[in-house]
RNA sequence: GCCGAAGUGGUGGAACUGGUAGACGCGCUGCGUUCAGGGCGCAGUGGGCGAAAGCCCGUGGGGGUUCGAGUCCCCCCUUCGGCACCA
């Protein structure tokens, strides 16, 4: 066998990787699929560090799953892109002080040729960057279209000022609130005009149609926590002045517990209900608060604070007046800004109540001492609902509040509007041109895109608007409207705008004229596989399925939901630790594809763990696959000395039964894990068959090329080799995945295991199909089984056919 | 605090609706090939006792259901992820 070459990864990887270009293997026809599956990952960030493994584990698993659905007969659509805007690019771009508009080029660049050479399937004619005007004219007609639908509106909204940086920072930048690029700077909360979507309206049907989305329930759970749905009522306390204040609640029923107010010190009612002898002390505390930033004031449990207005409103329920308090511990963003504190059943309000003296009564009745939070109870201190459940208190003391106007059944989400203004240089400005005489005025959709200037002084600097004001022939302009001076707005959109719609932009990227055009995207669209991890679980997964469903209801897509079945993917992390550059763990895929290949490398990240839970990435571990790997060339190659056996014909010897076996059950699990996203066991049954045939010295055609086929979606390059080498003159990808014959798999003797009172005491080889009687027969002549029967009558015996037996004695 | 996922050999991980725990791989040990190293091949590898056959124990801890539990139920511990003063 000396005949056989030795496996050279890089060479072979090489080789095809170019035939795959020049023969446009990876371009399906987009205009008249057959059967059509678009099979989407998400777009990655492209950093100046290059590809991660990270990326390169979420890539590879959605790459064997395009290339296993293409295999089974699909034409499978699999484009990549870059998600190029942002604050990241940005960040690095002030550090290294060149304009990200010149970085970016070059890390798409690396981006491209290490994708490339993974052997990913993907169709570059469809490439799209969203920093490319092409692309973000779009994204500016989308703000557009909401513009005009009344669902991009302008509010004020709390953010966090850096000081020093002169410039709003977000709040993964707040670090226990100073800057993280001025560690001493305390950051500040200001308020300021920006743009908003209303995604709040679309809670509910966001939240419901995940009850039929076929999506990783982890994803899923995220998402309802997220929007955070809370039944329960508003009621409202009126003060002697005759002032409403409404508060939400979702325990109506603990009422009669409420034994003062809370309002957020942002309240619009504040100062009203401030009393004189007050006023001082009240306007210190809110002075207090607006200081911290949006970070601290949130995060974490601190020891109560708050101040007492000198007013009181009255209880709906029982009449009595109590107290209005300001507190931190209430947010304006939440609800209605107000609550009605009842200590004895909230922890929060206890720990309030016990700082400041205030009452605790119990409404509740609980084994457990006070703050009960039960839902399970009977009511007590409750007038005329005392003793009942509750549960039916909830709904009976809303009734019996709302009959006089003091209370109405409420749903509030957690989910706020979503804002996407950001006071930055690198995104697409948002196309909004402001006039004094008009307002803000959209600017015309012929008039897009709105170029992003390519500025050398993008650096935030003291006026605290965006750089793009100082670019006085591009600030102003006229307004669309009256023809008057007007000035664009500055500030640019989120990137999560950017990639909440680019799975629309994939199949129509030659279009110019038009977001995505019609036929293409009733075609292609929903997506039909999404792969991708669960950090995008909330924020760009939700995005896009509003923008969607938005679309969808101004008539520009068919279709609300965008990603019909999704899959997360797991982490990969190494040595027990997520990667990061200050662990200094980072892998970088290169070197190792280098050494062992990139098919090597692909499964060993495949094999490495679940690939819906991730895995720890250790260097010993990419051996094993190798060697794998290198079985499987000398396989093939002696395959390929032997005489082609007439396999097609009927009736032809073929492998030896027990090798059919093994090769049926393989093509039956690899097929059913693949379709899984279980990979890790797909590849362990290659190995267990490979081993299996080295084992029985049987390394014919009919043996191996199925393997091939099989194997082909882990290992795209070496498949299409060994496919060549068997002699075939057309790509492996043009073949179809074998069948398995469910009697072939199933042929044979089995073993059923023999159990005396549910412990393993034998092993018998039994034909399938035997009856209890006969297997029950057998293994009483067996020796060890007989020992611990040991002359006992048979209480009873369990049977399952083909597997077990158990004798209870 | 709330929500979710997970705890299995030295190690990464297998185990379908309860039915042989440890597949597959790494590592390790011994032997062979070799000047040597690497590579490759063969055998072994959960723990305890034993010369062996074999027996006992064993899936984070404690209870339970069952002929039979890694898998189901209850309580507890730990780790990871998400949300977090959300009313």
């Amino acid at each position: 066998m000396s005949r056989i070459p030795s496996y050279d990864p890089e060479a072979v990887e090489t080789r095809w990787q170019e035939r795959w270009e020049q023969d446009h293997t990876n371009e399906p026809d987009l205009d008249r699929p057959e059967r059509p599956f678009y099979n989407l990952m998400m777009f990655p960030y492209p950093s100046a560090e290059g590809l991660h493994v990270g990326n390169m584990f979420a890539f590879t698993g959605a790459d064997i799953y395009g290339r296993f659905q293409r295999l089974q007969g699909h034409d499978v659509f699999e484009p990549i892109g870059f998600d190029a805007f942002g604050i990241h690019s940005e960040n690095y771009a002030l550090s290294v002080g060149t304009n990200p508009g010149t970085l970016i080029p070059r890390n798409i660049a690396t981006f491209r040729r290490q994708l490339k050479r993974v052997g990913g399937m993907f169709d570059w004619r469809h490439e799209l960057s969203t920093t490319d005007p092409r692309y973000y004219k779009w994204t500016q007609w989308i703000f557009l279209q909401l513009f005009k639908a009344g669902l991009a509106f302008r509010k004020r909204g709390a953010v966090n000022w850096c000081p020093k940086d002169m410039s709003v920072v977000a709040n993964e930048q707040v670090i226990n609130g100073y800057c993280e690029r001025h560690p001493d700077t305390k950051v500040e909360l200001r308020y300021l005009e920006q743009w908003f979507f209303a995604i709040t309206r679309y809670a509910e049907r966001l939240l419901e149609n995940l009850d039929w989305l076929d999506w990783s329930d982890s994803t899923r759970t995220l998402q309802r926590n997220w929007i955070g749905r809370s039944e329960g009522a508003e009621l409202v306390f009126e003060t002697p002045g005759g002032a409403k204040i409404s508060v939400f609640t979702t325990r109506p029923d603990t009422v009669f517990g409420a034994t003062y107010i809370v309002l957020a010190p942002e309240h619009p009612l504040v100062d009203s209900l401030t009393a004189e002898e007050r006023r001082h002390e009240v306007d210190a505390y809110r002075r207090e608060v607006l200081q911290r930033d949006l970070v601290s004031r949130k995060v974490g449990e601190k020891t109560k604070t708050g101040v007492f207005l000198g007013s009181y409103a009255r209880n709906p329920a029982t009449g009595e007046a109590i107290p209005i308090w300001i507190a931190d511990y209430v947010v304006m963003e939440y609800g209605t800004g107000a609550i009605m504190a009842v200590p004895a059943h909230d922890k929060r309000d206890f720990e309030f109540a016990a700082a400041f003296n205030l009452p605790v009564r119990r409404v509740v009745q609980a084994e457990e001492p006070l703050p009960s939070v039960t839902e399970d109870g009977a009511m007590m201190n409750s007038g005329q609902f005392d003793g009942l459940p509750c549960r039916d208190a909830q709904r009976r003391i809303v009734d019996w509040l709302s009959e006089r106007g003091l209370a109405t059944p409420e749903v509030r989400y957690r989910i706020h509007d979503w804002c996407i203004s950001r006071q930055r240089y690198w995104g697409p400005p948002i196309p909004i041109i402001y006039c004094d005489r008009c307002g803000p005025v959209g600017v015309p959709e012929r008039d897009l895109p709105v170029v992003l200037p390519f500025i050398e002084d993008f650096r935030p600097d003291a006026s605290g608007v965006s750089p793009l004001a100082r670019h006085k022939e591009w600030y102003f302009v006229p307004c669309p409207q009256c023809g008057a001076t007007g000035r664009r707005e500055t500030d640019v959109s989120d990137t999560f705008l950017d990639s909440a719609w680019y799975f629309l932009r994939y199949p129509s990227t030659e279009f110019d004229d038009r977001p995505w055009d019609t036929e293409r995207t009733k075609t292609w669209l929903p997506v039909t596989s999404y792969i991708g991890g669960n950090e995008h679980a909330v924020l760009h997964l939700l995005y896009s399925r509003f923008i969607t469903m938005v679309l969808k209801e101004l008539g520009h897509v068919g279709f609300e939901e965008p990603f019909p079945k999704f899959r997360a993917h797991g982490l990969i992390i190494k040595d027990g630790a997520k990667m990061s550059k200050s662990r200094g763990n980072v892998v970088i895929p290169d070197s190792y594809i280098r050494k062992w290949g990139a098919d090597a490398f692909r499964m060993y990240l495949m094999f490495l763990g679940p690939f819906q839970e991730g895995g720890d990435f250790r260097d010993e571990g990419i051996t094993g696959v190798r060697r794998f790997l290198d079985k499987v060339w000398q396989l093939a190659h002696e395959a390929a000395l032997t005489p082609l056996t007439p396999g097609a014909s009927p009736g032809s010897p073929g492998p030896p039964p027990a090798v059919a076996r093994k090769l049926h059950q393989t093509i039956r699990k690899v097929t059913a894990d693949t379709a899984g996203l279980d990979y890790n066991t797909a590849i362990a049954a290659m190995m267990e068959y490979v081993n299996a045939l080295r084992e029985a010295g049987c390394a014919t055609r009919d043996a191996v090329e199925p393997l091939i086929v099989i194997l082909a979606p882990y290992a795209p390059h070496l498949a299409e080799e060994l496919w060549a080498v068997l002699g075939h003159d057309r790509s492996i990808f043009q073949e179809r995945w074998p069948s398995f014959d469910e009697r072939i798999a199933a042929a044979g003797a089995t073993e059923v295991v023999v159990q005396v009172n549910g412990k393993v005491r034998a092993h018998l080889n039994v034909d399938r199909g035997a009856t209890e009687a006969q297997v029950v027969e057998r293994a009483l002549e067996d020796e060890s089984v007989q020992k611990f029967v040991d002359g006992k009558p048979l209480r009873r015996t369990i049977y399952v056919q083909d597997r077990l037996l158990n004798l209870v004695v």
